[in-house]
DNA sequence: TATTGTTATACTCTATAACTATA
DNA sequence: TATAGTTATAGAGTATAACAATA
Protein backbone atom coordinates (compact mmCIF):
# COMPACT_ATOMS: atom_id res chain seq x y z
CA UNK A 1 0.00 0.00 0.00
CA UNK A 2 1.11 3.49 -1.02
CA UNK A 3 1.52 6.32 1.50
CA UNK A 4 -1.30 9.04 1.27
CA UNK A 5 1.14 11.47 -0.39
CA UNK A 6 1.75 9.17 -2.67
CA UNK A 7 -2.04 8.72 -3.67
CA UNK A 8 -3.07 12.22 -3.36
CA UNK A 9 -0.04 13.42 -6.45
CA UNK A 10 -1.91 10.52 -8.22
CA UNK A 11 -5.07 11.99 -7.67
CA UNK A 12 -4.16 15.32 -9.09
CA UNK A 13 -1.83 13.80 -11.95
CA UNK A 14 -5.13 11.94 -12.80
CA UNK A 15 -6.82 15.31 -12.47
CA UNK A 16 -4.81 17.07 -14.39
CA UNK A 17 -4.84 14.37 -17.28
CA UNK A 18 -7.44 16.41 -19.44
CA UNK A 19 -4.63 18.18 -20.55
CA UNK A 20 -3.20 15.63 -22.27
CA UNK A 21 -6.24 14.27 -23.97
CA UNK A 22 -7.10 18.16 -25.42
CA UNK A 23 -3.32 17.79 -26.81
CA UNK A 24 -4.31 14.82 -28.47
CA UNK A 25 -7.69 15.39 -29.73
CA UNK A 26 -6.99 18.79 -31.25
CA UNK A 27 -5.99 18.29 -34.52
CA UNK A 28 -8.96 15.89 -35.36
CA UNK A 29 -10.94 16.51 -38.84
CA UNK A 30 -13.70 18.93 -37.32
CA UNK A 31 -16.48 16.15 -38.54
CA UNK A 32 -14.34 13.75 -36.18
CA UNK A 33 -14.44 14.13 -32.51
CA UNK A 34 -12.45 12.15 -30.16
CA UNK A 35 -15.20 9.54 -29.60
CA UNK A 36 -15.87 9.29 -32.90
CA UNK A 37 -12.18 8.24 -33.47
CA UNK A 38 -12.25 5.71 -30.42
CA UNK A 39 -15.15 4.10 -32.13
CA UNK A 40 -13.67 3.96 -35.08
CA UNK A 41 -9.97 2.66 -33.72
CA UNK A 42 -11.98 0.14 -31.60
CA UNK A 43 -13.37 -1.50 -34.75
CA UNK A 44 -10.60 -1.59 -36.95
CA UNK A 45 -8.84 -3.60 -33.74
CA UNK A 46 -12.08 -5.93 -33.04
CA UNK A 47 -13.52 -5.92 -36.79
CA UNK A 48 -17.35 -6.66 -36.21
CA UNK A 49 -18.84 -5.05 -32.67
CA UNK A 50 -22.25 -4.80 -31.08
CA UNK A 51 -22.91 -1.32 -29.43
CA UNK A 52 -23.80 -2.50 -26.29
CA UNK A 53 -19.87 -4.36 -26.76
CA UNK A 54 -18.56 -1.04 -27.59
CA UNK A 55 -20.38 0.73 -24.53
CA UNK A 56 -18.55 -2.37 -22.22
CA UNK A 57 -15.17 -1.38 -24.11
CA UNK A 58 -15.39 2.29 -23.66
CA UNK A 59 -17.09 2.03 -19.81
CA UNK A 60 -19.62 3.79 -20.96
CA UNK A 61 -23.85 3.89 -20.68
CA UNK A 62 -25.26 1.93 -23.85
CA UNK A 63 -27.36 5.28 -24.48
CA UNK A 64 -23.90 7.42 -25.18
CA UNK A 65 -22.13 4.70 -27.24
CA UNK A 66 -25.83 4.84 -29.27
CA UNK A 67 -25.38 8.64 -30.21
CA UNK A 68 -21.55 8.02 -30.64
CA UNK A 69 -22.75 5.08 -33.21
CA UNK A 70 -25.28 7.24 -35.11
CA UNK A 71 -22.82 9.98 -35.73
CA UNK A 72 -20.13 7.62 -37.68
CA UNK A 73 -23.12 5.84 -39.31
CA UNK A 74 -23.92 9.49 -40.90
CA UNK A 75 -20.89 10.23 -41.96
CA UNK A 76 -20.54 6.71 -44.15
CA UNK A 77 -17.82 5.72 -41.64
CA UNK A 78 -19.30 2.24 -40.09
CA UNK A 79 -22.04 0.34 -42.04
CA UNK A 80 -24.86 -1.49 -39.74
CA UNK A 81 -25.62 -5.28 -40.58
CA UNK A 82 -28.25 -7.38 -39.33
CA UNK A 83 -27.16 -9.81 -36.30
CA UNK A 84 -28.00 -13.11 -37.37
CA UNK A 85 -28.01 -14.47 -33.95
CA UNK A 86 -30.09 -11.68 -32.32
CA UNK A 87 -33.17 -9.80 -34.33
CA UNK A 88 -32.58 -6.36 -31.99
CA UNK A 89 -29.28 -5.92 -32.30
CA UNK A 90 -26.82 -5.41 -35.12
CA UNK A 91 -23.14 -5.51 -36.59
CA UNK A 92 -21.17 -2.70 -36.83
CA UNK A 93 -18.22 -2.31 -38.89
CA UNK A 94 -15.61 0.05 -40.90
CA UNK A 95 -16.69 1.32 -44.11
CA UNK A 96 -14.33 1.58 -47.14
CA UNK A 97 -14.26 5.47 -46.52
CA UNK A 98 -13.91 4.17 -42.45
CA UNK A 99 -10.68 2.82 -43.44
CA UNK A 100 -9.40 4.70 -44.98
CA UNK A 101 -10.35 7.63 -42.30
CA UNK A 102 -8.56 5.52 -40.11
CA UNK A 103 -5.35 5.37 -42.38
CA UNK A 104 -5.56 9.21 -41.43
CA UNK A 105 -5.96 9.26 -38.06
CA UNK A 106 -3.43 6.48 -37.12
CA UNK A 107 -0.74 8.86 -39.16
CA UNK A 108 -2.11 11.71 -37.34
CA UNK A 109 -1.43 9.77 -33.44
CA UNK A 110 1.66 8.74 -34.32
CA UNK A 111 2.89 12.06 -35.77
CA UNK A 112 1.35 14.05 -33.18
CA UNK A 113 2.90 11.91 -30.15
CA UNK A 114 6.33 11.23 -31.69
CA UNK A 115 5.71 15.46 -31.86
CA UNK A 116 5.37 15.46 -27.99
CA UNK A 117 7.22 12.52 -26.84
CA UNK A 118 10.02 12.19 -29.41
CA UNK A 119 12.80 12.35 -26.33
CA UNK A 120 10.77 9.70 -24.89
CA UNK A 121 13.13 5.97 -24.50
CA UNK A 122 11.09 3.09 -26.00
CA UNK A 123 11.22 1.36 -22.72
CA UNK A 124 9.12 4.62 -21.07
CA UNK A 125 6.61 4.58 -23.57
CA UNK A 126 6.10 1.43 -23.25
CA UNK A 127 5.96 1.22 -19.05
CA UNK A 128 3.56 3.95 -19.30
CA UNK A 129 1.29 2.54 -21.48
CA UNK A 130 1.49 -0.46 -19.51
CA UNK A 131 1.02 1.08 -15.95
CA UNK A 132 -2.15 2.79 -18.00
CA UNK A 133 -3.72 -0.19 -19.18
CA UNK A 134 -3.29 -1.81 -15.65
CA UNK A 135 -4.61 1.39 -13.93
CA UNK A 136 -7.78 1.05 -16.14
CA UNK A 137 -7.94 -2.63 -15.35
CA UNK A 138 -8.17 -1.58 -11.52
CA UNK A 139 -10.85 0.55 -12.25
CA UNK A 140 -13.10 -2.31 -13.71
CA UNK A 141 -16.17 -0.81 -15.26
CA UNK A 142 -16.43 2.33 -12.86
CA UNK A 143 -19.77 3.35 -14.74
CA UNK A 144 -23.73 3.09 -13.09
CA UNK A 145 -25.09 0.02 -13.41
CA UNK A 146 -26.46 -0.58 -16.75
CA UNK A 147 -30.21 -1.82 -15.35
CA UNK A 148 -31.31 -0.39 -11.83
CA UNK A 149 -32.46 -4.22 -11.67
CA UNK A 150 -28.66 -4.52 -9.93
CA UNK A 151 -27.46 -3.50 -6.73
CA UNK A 152 -25.03 -0.27 -7.43
CA UNK A 153 -22.05 -2.29 -5.32
CA UNK A 154 -20.80 -5.20 -7.46
CA UNK A 155 -17.40 -5.94 -6.74
CA UNK A 156 -17.31 -8.73 -9.84
CA UNK A 157 -19.80 -9.79 -12.79
CA UNK A 158 -18.92 -6.27 -14.62
CA UNK A 159 -17.23 -7.21 -17.52
CA UNK A 160 -17.73 -10.63 -18.13
CA UNK A 161 -19.89 -12.43 -21.03
CA UNK A 162 -21.23 -10.28 -23.62
CA UNK A 163 -23.17 -13.29 -24.04
CA UNK A 164 -22.14 -12.93 -27.69
CA UNK B 1 11.86 6.67 -31.23
CA UNK B 2 8.85 4.14 -30.26
CA UNK B 3 7.89 1.81 -32.88
CA UNK B 4 4.17 2.90 -34.48
CA UNK B 5 2.28 0.23 -32.49
CA UNK B 6 3.57 1.78 -29.46
CA UNK B 7 2.46 4.60 -30.11
CA UNK B 8 -1.09 3.31 -31.08
CA UNK B 9 -1.59 1.61 -28.35
CA UNK B 10 -0.44 4.45 -25.99
CA UNK B 11 -2.86 6.46 -27.69
CA UNK B 12 -5.83 3.68 -27.13
CA UNK B 13 -5.18 4.24 -23.75
CA UNK B 14 -4.88 7.62 -23.69
CA UNK B 15 -8.84 7.85 -25.15
CA UNK B 16 -10.03 5.19 -22.61
CA UNK B 17 -8.71 7.27 -19.53
CA UNK B 18 -11.78 9.17 -18.80
CA UNK B 19 -13.02 6.04 -17.40
CA UNK B 20 -9.99 5.88 -14.74
CA UNK B 21 -11.14 9.68 -14.13
CA UNK B 22 -15.03 9.27 -13.72
CA UNK B 23 -14.26 6.38 -11.11
CA UNK B 24 -12.39 8.59 -9.04
CA UNK B 25 -15.19 11.29 -9.60
CA UNK B 26 -18.04 9.47 -8.32
CA UNK B 27 -18.56 9.37 -4.97
CA UNK B 28 -17.55 13.24 -4.66
CA UNK B 29 -20.21 15.25 -3.06
CA UNK B 30 -22.89 16.34 -5.19
CA UNK B 31 -22.44 20.22 -5.27
CA UNK B 32 -18.76 19.80 -5.58
CA UNK B 33 -18.06 18.37 -9.52
CA UNK B 34 -14.50 17.27 -10.43
CA UNK B 35 -13.63 20.58 -11.31
CA UNK B 36 -14.82 22.37 -8.25
CA UNK B 37 -12.26 19.72 -6.35
CA UNK B 38 -9.05 20.35 -8.30
CA UNK B 39 -9.64 24.33 -7.50
CA UNK B 40 -9.68 23.37 -3.77
CA UNK B 41 -6.74 21.04 -4.15
CA UNK B 42 -4.27 23.37 -6.27
CA UNK B 43 -5.60 26.27 -3.43
CA UNK B 44 -4.61 24.07 -1.04
CA UNK B 45 -1.11 23.09 -2.58
CA UNK B 46 -0.31 26.83 -3.52
CA UNK B 47 -1.71 29.07 -0.64
CA UNK B 48 -2.82 31.74 -2.75
CA UNK B 49 -3.58 32.12 -6.60
CA UNK B 50 -5.46 34.14 -9.31
CA UNK B 51 -7.78 33.02 -11.54
CA UNK B 52 -5.28 33.03 -14.69
CA UNK B 53 -2.75 31.09 -12.44
CA UNK B 54 -4.90 28.57 -11.55
CA UNK B 55 -6.40 28.22 -15.46
CA UNK B 56 -2.73 27.97 -16.21
CA UNK B 57 -2.17 25.35 -13.80
CA UNK B 58 -4.73 22.97 -15.16
CA UNK B 59 -4.17 24.27 -18.80
CA UNK B 60 -7.46 24.96 -19.12
CA UNK B 61 -9.09 28.72 -21.17
CA UNK B 62 -9.47 31.54 -18.41
CA UNK B 63 -12.92 31.80 -19.19
CA UNK B 64 -13.68 28.59 -18.29
CA UNK B 65 -11.59 28.87 -14.74
CA UNK B 66 -13.54 32.13 -14.20
CA UNK B 67 -17.01 29.72 -13.54
CA UNK B 68 -15.36 26.94 -12.04
CA UNK B 69 -14.20 29.85 -9.35
CA UNK B 70 -17.32 31.04 -9.69
CA UNK B 71 -18.78 28.21 -8.51
CA UNK B 72 -16.70 27.29 -5.44
CA UNK B 73 -16.57 31.14 -4.12
CA UNK B 74 -20.86 30.48 -4.00
CA UNK B 75 -20.34 27.43 -1.87
CA UNK B 76 -18.51 29.44 0.13
CA UNK B 77 -15.06 27.44 -0.25
CA UNK B 78 -13.12 30.12 -1.67
CA UNK B 79 -12.42 33.67 -0.69
CA UNK B 80 -11.68 36.61 -3.15
CA UNK B 81 -9.43 39.07 -1.94
CA UNK B 82 -7.76 42.09 -3.41
CA UNK B 83 -4.56 42.03 -5.53
CA UNK B 84 -2.84 45.11 -3.60
CA UNK B 85 -0.81 44.22 -7.10
CA UNK B 86 -2.71 44.78 -9.27
CA UNK B 87 -6.64 45.95 -9.07
CA UNK B 88 -8.07 43.76 -12.30
CA UNK B 89 -7.23 40.61 -10.29
CA UNK B 90 -7.82 39.09 -6.92
CA UNK B 91 -6.29 36.58 -5.31
CA UNK B 92 -8.23 33.19 -4.26
CA UNK B 93 -7.99 31.17 -0.86
CA UNK B 94 -9.29 28.59 0.72
CA UNK B 95 -12.54 29.62 3.40
CA UNK B 96 -12.34 27.50 6.53
CA UNK B 97 -15.61 25.21 5.50
CA UNK B 98 -12.83 25.18 2.29
CA UNK B 99 -10.32 23.74 4.56
CA UNK B 100 -12.94 21.23 6.00
CA UNK B 101 -14.23 20.12 2.87
CA UNK B 102 -10.27 19.32 1.61
CA UNK B 103 -10.13 17.08 4.54
CA UNK B 104 -13.02 14.99 3.43
CA UNK B 105 -11.92 15.15 -0.39
CA UNK B 106 -8.36 13.92 0.72
CA UNK B 107 -9.78 10.96 2.88
CA UNK B 108 -11.88 10.10 0.08
CA UNK B 109 -9.12 10.46 -2.48
CA UNK B 110 -7.18 7.96 -0.39
CA UNK B 111 -9.55 5.51 0.56
CA UNK B 112 -10.80 5.31 -3.59
CA UNK B 113 -7.37 5.06 -4.58
CA UNK B 114 -7.18 2.35 -1.97
CA UNK B 115 -9.80 0.74 -3.06
CA UNK B 116 -8.99 0.13 -6.06
CA UNK B 117 -5.42 -0.33 -6.18
CA UNK B 118 -4.37 -1.70 -2.62
CA UNK B 119 -2.91 -4.73 -4.63
CA UNK B 120 -0.36 -2.21 -6.65
CA UNK B 121 3.22 -1.76 -5.32
CA UNK B 122 4.41 1.05 -3.73
CA UNK B 123 6.74 1.16 -6.92
CA UNK B 124 4.27 0.82 -9.22
CA UNK B 125 2.50 3.92 -7.86
CA UNK B 126 5.18 5.81 -7.77
CA UNK B 127 6.45 5.30 -11.25
CA UNK B 128 2.93 5.20 -12.73
CA UNK B 129 2.47 9.15 -11.28
CA UNK B 130 6.07 9.89 -12.58
CA UNK B 131 5.01 8.83 -15.83
CA UNK B 132 1.65 10.93 -15.76
CA UNK B 133 3.40 13.86 -14.76
CA UNK B 134 6.44 13.68 -17.51
CA UNK B 135 3.58 12.95 -19.67
CA UNK B 136 1.89 15.55 -18.85
CA UNK B 137 4.73 18.66 -19.10
CA UNK B 138 5.65 16.55 -22.84
CA UNK B 139 2.47 17.97 -23.63
CA UNK B 140 3.13 21.21 -22.34
CA UNK B 141 0.39 23.29 -22.44
CA UNK B 142 -2.36 22.23 -25.00
CA UNK B 143 -5.06 24.67 -25.04
CA UNK B 144 -4.91 27.20 -28.16
CA UNK B 145 -3.22 30.45 -27.39
CA UNK B 146 -5.14 32.33 -24.48
CA UNK B 147 -5.04 35.33 -26.42
CA UNK B 148 -4.33 35.95 -30.08
CA UNK B 149 -1.39 38.02 -29.11
CA UNK B 150 1.42 35.39 -27.97
CA UNK B 151 2.45 32.79 -29.61
CA UNK B 152 1.02 29.47 -29.32
CA UNK B 153 4.14 27.44 -28.51
CA UNK B 154 5.03 29.01 -24.49
CA UNK B 155 7.91 25.96 -23.44
CA UNK B 156 8.29 26.92 -20.07
CA UNK B 157 6.45 27.60 -16.72
CA UNK B 158 3.83 25.44 -16.61
CA UNK B 159 4.26 23.53 -13.86
CA UNK B 160 6.59 25.05 -11.70
CA UNK B 161 7.13 25.06 -7.67
CA UNK B 162 4.59 22.32 -6.06
CA UNK B 163 5.96 23.92 -3.16
CA UNK B 164 4.96 21.37 -1.27
C1' DT C 1 -3.51 49.99 -26.13
C1' DA C 2 -2.95 45.73 -23.43
C1' DT C 3 -4.41 42.69 -19.84
C1' DT C 4 -7.52 40.43 -16.10
C1' DG C 5 -11.49 38.68 -15.54
C1' DT C 6 -16.62 37.91 -16.70
C1' DT C 7 -20.47 36.55 -19.46
C1' DA C 8 -23.00 34.63 -23.61
C1' DT C 9 -23.12 31.05 -26.77
C1' DA C 10 -22.10 26.67 -28.61
C1' DC C 11 -20.20 21.99 -28.75
C1' DT C 12 -18.66 17.40 -26.74
C1' DC C 13 -19.23 13.90 -23.50
C1' DT C 14 -21.80 11.74 -20.07
C1' DA C 15 -25.89 9.67 -17.26
C1' DT C 16 -30.89 8.76 -16.19
C1' DA C 17 -35.28 7.69 -17.64
C1' DA C 18 -38.81 6.53 -20.84
C1' DC C 19 -39.64 4.25 -24.90
C1' DT C 20 -39.50 0.45 -29.10
C1' DA C 21 -38.83 -3.82 -30.81
C1' DT C 22 -37.27 -8.33 -30.25
C1' DA C 23 -36.30 -12.55 -27.17
C1' DT D 1 -40.55 -10.38 -18.29
C1' DA D 2 -35.96 -9.22 -19.85
C1' DT D 3 -32.75 -7.36 -23.12
C1' DA D 4 -30.67 -4.36 -27.26
C1' DG D 5 -31.01 -0.22 -28.72
C1' DT D 6 -32.94 4.66 -29.27
C1' DT D 7 -34.28 9.20 -27.89
C1' DA D 8 -35.23 13.15 -24.66
C1' DT D 9 -33.49 15.69 -21.13
C1' DA D 10 -30.10 17.39 -18.06
C1' DG D 11 -25.47 18.41 -16.23
C1' DA D 12 -20.38 18.95 -16.49
C1' DG D 13 -16.42 20.61 -19.08
C1' DT D 14 -14.47 23.16 -22.61
C1' DA D 15 -13.51 27.01 -26.27
C1' DT D 16 -14.47 31.43 -28.75
C1' DA D 17 -15.93 35.94 -28.81
C1' DA D 18 -17.58 40.14 -26.93
C1' DC D 19 -17.38 42.87 -23.01
C1' DA D 20 -15.94 45.45 -18.42
C1' DA D 21 -12.58 47.44 -15.57
C1' DT D 22 -7.93 48.43 -14.70
C1' DA D 23 -3.00 49.02 -16.14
Amino acid sequence: MAARAQYEELARQISAFGAVKRGMARGLPADCPPASAAVLTLLRQHGELRTSQLAELMAIDMSVMSRHVAHVVDLGWVERHPDPLDGRSRLLCLSERGRRLMDELSEYVVVTLEEHMGDWGDADVAQLTALLRRLRESFGDCRARTHPHQSPRQPHETTTAPTK
